[in-house]
DNA sequence: CGGATTTGACCTGCGC
DNA sequence: GCGCAGGTCAAATCCG
């Protein structure tokens, strides 16, 4: 029942075009809405962590796919962790289809998304007995990467790994070491390319960063942190969406709640960059944005940020 | 020594 | 009902 994952353009290209190429297109989740990639991984913290955007042209591009956490695949800009090239992320998300974006309607929505409830929570496998068969937000995302384990900032533990059916590389499985955070990830690299890293995230991290400080900034990580040698390009810290031709397309909704952690005032202190994604899905980085931004930033995450603005439009 | 990784076994759901 | 594949567990091992 699911549709296919639409492909949407990143639009977190986070910067200049020397390192990063021109960022367009935004992150849907299941619903349909779009979301900074950054957001749907609850990077919001990445963005401060010096993991991310220590590479400069990556390519990312988000979809928001239905429940099969389908790669999207795209060519934007995106730096990630270590040595991300090129990234996609796709959602899975309790009802959304990211093909069926808002303008399915409501009603299409919801019953979508009970569908998939009803699916992800049937058919999703209860891991043992007594566990809770809730449903978590998934979202995948393609780098182009060197390295299958990115770092985006979180601490990960590795308990499995299984050959995949239809791929040649074996698939990862990682969990958050946090005691109290369930999220966990699947890393497989895609067998159509092996440069393609396929990061499946499953859950929402209710907990900040550990690696990387919210303030980051006054903590510099020990890793060559963002791109230094590229000014023009501001880490990610918050994206805005510029309401695009169709505010509906732009619709944000609460990704970040999904992975992004909890509110940290960090998110609030932390200078936030706009990322500002045009009408055309181009995505720019404005800087340092205090205005809508950090109102939404109010709210703790871009995706309210984003949201926000849509809402406007809408 | 503690934590992370590896790896085979086990469990569960789905498709046929 | 059976087999397959995905996902998880947990003991063994490795590494800092």
């Amino acid at each position: 029942m699911e549709e296919p994952a639409a492909e949407i353009p990143l639009p977190f290209s986070a910067q200049s075009p020397s390192t990063f190429p021109p960022p367009r297109g935004t992150f849907l989740d299941a619903d349909g809405s779009d979301r900074g990639f950054l957001e749907l991984i609850g990077l919001q913290e990445l963005h401060q962590s010096s993991f991310l955007f220590q590479q400069p042209a990556a390519r990312a591009t988000c979809v928001a796919s239905a429940p099969p956490p389908v790669q999207a695949k795209s060519s934007d800009a995106v730096n990630f962790p270590a040595n991300p090239s090129s990234m996609s992320c796709s959602s899975t998300e309790t009802g959304a289809n990211p093909t069926k974006p808002a303008t399915a309607g409501e009603a299409n929505e919801q019953e979508a998304e009970t569908k998939e409830r009803c699916k992800e929570e049937g058919g999703k496998k209860k891991k043992k007995k007594g566990q809770k068969p809730q449903k978590e937000p998934r979202f995948a995302f393609e780098t182009r990467s060197e390295v299958d384990h990115l770092d985006d900032g979180y601490r990960w533990r590795k308990y499995g790994q299984k050959a995949v059916k239809n791929s040649r590389f074996p698939r990862s499985y990682y969990r958050c070491t946090s005691a109290t955070c369930g999220v966990k990830k699947r890393v497989e690299r895609s067998s159509d390319d092996p440069a393609v890293v396929v990061t499946t995230y499953e859950g929402q991290h209710n907990h900040p960063s550990p690696v990387v400080p919210r303030g980051a900034h006054h903590a510099p990580p020990p890793q060559p942190p963002l791109l230094p040698a590229e000014p023009s390009m501001p880490p990610p810290l918050g994206f805005v969406f510029s309401p695009p031709v169709n505010t509906k397309e732009f619709q944000l909704p609460l990704l970040s709640s999904y992975l992004a952690p909890p509110p940290l005032d960090f998110n609030r202190s932390a200078a936030p960059r706009t990322l500002v994604v045009t009408s055309d899905l181009t995505a720019s980085i404005e800087g340092r944005n205090q205005t809508a931004e950090s109102a939404i930033r109010d709210d703790g995450l871009l995706q309210d940020l984003i949201p926000s603005e849509i809402r406007k439009e809408e």
